[in-house]
DNA sequence: TGTACATCAGTGAACGCGCGTTCACTGATGTAC
DNA sequence: TGTACATCAGTGAACGCGCGTTCACTGATGTAC
């Protein structure tokens, strides 16, 4: 019952946005609005609960493609994680646009969803680690000592090591990929481009380029 | 008055996020919420003004940034518009996520932010076609053809001319741009980094590198 | 096998609130003669 | 200079709606003796 209710309110998201209505969603049950008190607490409550699952959701479809592509495929590792973000965001713009889009207003984001957002992140860090290019020339550009302080403290909290410089490239790939299937999904690339997909592969592999992914 | 309105308007949507309430904002202006019907003919009507504004806002901060700078300092104007970006967003978080947040629910956006959501983009594009490296070795990976065919019209109409290589890599910077602005307007940074200002100077010269903007 | 009781999912009324929009209106200000 | 009129910003009541949440409740199902 608990996740039927959440099958609904995210039906409503995708037409609603953010502003979700229990109501509705009760009605949409054929139950009455009351009636949710049993499973949820408050609408926070359910909305926490839909944010937590959409992190859990994606973290899932992007480990779930990384895992599926041989060990030694590197740069296919990084494409499938990349192309199972976009998948997941474009078939799920709603709750896409939940964790990544505005923050909902009013809502404050528990603890638990941070290391649920770092999920990608790592995924693709742990994909460089395993071996990676000399990094391509650009790199002479040195860290700035705040941004080096940063990402040593990054890599020393987890297991495993890594140059700063490496890291830095790790996550301008995941810059580039939240902020490419943002704009697809959000609709801003729409009246300028249209080869959407190519679009993506092509600035994906250029990011794998520039961390070091090898070909 | 109409000024008035959309500064109200927009110290709301600070607080509440696209949710805009035309009672609350009449509260705030002291006058009675029928009263806004002789300015602005419905909610939407004001929603829209508020998004051209912003565009416009972002645009015109983003323009006169790059145009204090000296014409031969092209390194200079593609960091300026950068910063532009950066602060005006960081200035006016609920303006920003308007136009490069989640869509607002049940709201289209008219024909004429196409043109000024261009604006930025352009900037950039203006400044690399001015001057540019040869660009990065990188670049031997070649343009997938879907997407020259889209750059190349993107050239084609509008006066000037640049290689697709070009442009792509000017896309690049923009995306990068935007997603990076995003990542820290919502708060997707602050549990990861904190040297942000630092971080952001140091992607965004990377960018330049990668697009060919002269050191 | 039959009765008494507990559990618990769902009900429905109510509270108090906010919303966008309409409509006929008031009353001050400005203009024309 | 004084009167009559037009303009028009803002009023206030009303419509019809939706919302989250509470609370005492019903009534079916399962359990214990």
């Amino acid at each position: 019952m608990n996740t039927e209710i959440k099958e609904v309110a995210r039906r409503h998201l995708a037409k609603e946005g953010a502003n979700l209505s229990l109501r509705g969603v009760a009605r949409d049950l054929g139950i009455v609005a009351s009636a949710l008190y049993r499973y949820f607490p408050s609408r926070d409550a359910l909305l926490t609960a839909l944010i937590i699952d959409a992190y859990d959701a994606l973290g899932t479809a992007a480990t779930k493609a990384e895992a599926a592509v041989p060990r030694a495929d590197l740069r296919g590792r990084w494409m499938a994680v990349c192309h199972a973000v976009r998948t997941w965001a474009l078939a799920h713009p709603a709750e896409y646009g939940l964790i990544y889009g505005n923050p909902v207003p009013g809502y404050a984001a528990p603890r638990e969803t941070t290391a649920l957002a770092q999920q990608v992140v790592l995924l693709l860090a742990g994909i460089v680690a395993e071996g990676a290019d000399r990094l391509e020339p650009l790199s002479a550009r040195p860290l700035p000592e705040p941004v080096r302080v940063d990402l040593r403290r990054l890599i020393d909290d987890r297991p495993g090591d890594m140059p700063e410089d490496r890291l830095d490239r790790v996550f301008v790939g995941w810059t580039h990929l939240f902020g490419l299937v943002s704009f697809e999904v959000f609709g801003r690339l729409n009246e300028t481009l249209s080869a959407h997909a190519e679009y993506f592969d092509h600035h994906m592999a250029l990011m794998a380029d520039l961390a070091g992914v090898p070909r």
